[in-house]
DNA sequence: ATAAAACTATTTTTGTTTATTTAGTTTACA
DNA sequence: TGTAAACTAAATAAACAAAAATAGTTTTAT
């Protein structure tokens, strides 16, 4: 049943953004306040395990492939960039600007996690210490991939050039990975 | 005289953001309201002076790099990304979010000019047909580059990090068409 | 138990008035 | 001719009150 809340909770953020009542939340799911309330305490509360959901799945996605000993650097650089958190319709620039309004705790831990991402940090440096990635400031190149993935972020500009978010962080990283210069002789 | 002014003005947005008075520009330039003003009419008017030689010197300097025979495409392409406009301590993060509020007019102006880049564009789609660059959806090109370009504007970064926003442009350019693996033996 | 609706205590929003700031002008004076 | 300072009209912000919306609770009925 909570995640059933959940899902109308984000449904309704589809719907009319940040801005929705209880009662609406309530409507939508069919049950009544009174039955909502038995299951979250208080509207805060059902965002805040959706946001804890969200990065702690993230968190483990990421765990999952630094630890998995068949990938090779590169393909866990390549993977720990792609990985999608689920519920990512919740992740939208649109969205996240009116949270920074109504919620700016909330926004400021989804802030901060869409900005340090030190397990990445630690995978781009030790690509580095083994020649791997080109040795550059690793600061200025976090920066480059955080705010490059982050503009997926910005779904009216995949819905407008119908490109799915997967598709889009693919071309991203490749792009990031291997230059948009064809290394590759003409075929 | 103009140029003293339209520098002065600068100053002032250097230190005080965009909030600061015809009085304070004034005192800055050590002349009185009166002269300021028998040089410009008004006082969006030293801004859209400001904005207006900016943009129209980023494009001289763009078509002059577009026409140039001697550079190859390749040559072109990080020529024109790399391009950085003067004043170019007026294009910050920080003082674009206040210009979108005071000056929305303006503001709109500059984020156009920000993210449209047609002659960019143009080589782009250039380099895709000649096979110079790879074959993606040139609106996501366009994006990642723009967006990375941009970030050169979050000026308390680079400060942080003490890079100049030329290395920083140089880097980005770098890793945008050659990526960040290294395609090079080992040494 | 659950839904539906009524209820209440807060918060948010909206509108209004007052006070302050400031762009642009005018005046006085060197 | 140009500075400094005073001035004004308009815009901006601050303060406040009234109205509306809404999170969370309670009641009623099934």
């Amino acid at each position: 049943m909570q995640v059933r809340i959940m899902k109308a909770f984000i449904e309704e953020i589809h719907n009319k953004g940040m801005k929705f009542t209880m009662d609406d939340l309530a409507r939508r799911l069919g049950i009544s306040k009174r039955t909502l309330y038995e299951h979250f305490p208080s509207k805060i509360d059902i965002l805040d395990t959706i946001i804890e959901q969200t990065l702690a799945e993230f968190d483990e996605k990421t765990e999952k492939i630094i630890q998995d000993d068949q990938l090779s650097l590169l393909e866990k650089i390549k993977s720990v960039i792609t990985v999608v958190p689920k519920y990512n319709e919740f992740y939208d620039l649109r969205i996240l600007e009116q949270m920074k309004r109504f919620y700016p705790e909330q926004w400021e831990r989804i802030h901060n996690a869409l900005n340090q991402w030190d397990a990445l940090r630690e995978l781009i440096e030790q690509g580095i210490r083994e020649g791997l990635i080109v040795e550059r400031n690793v600061q200025l190149i976090m920066k480059l991939i955080i705010d490059a993935t982050n503009s997926a972020l910005d779904r009216r500009f995949f819905l407008e050039n119908s490109i799915t978010v997967s598709d889009a962080l693919n071309s991203i990283v490749d792009i990031l990975l291997f230059g948009l210069i064809n290394s590759s002789p003409e075929k």
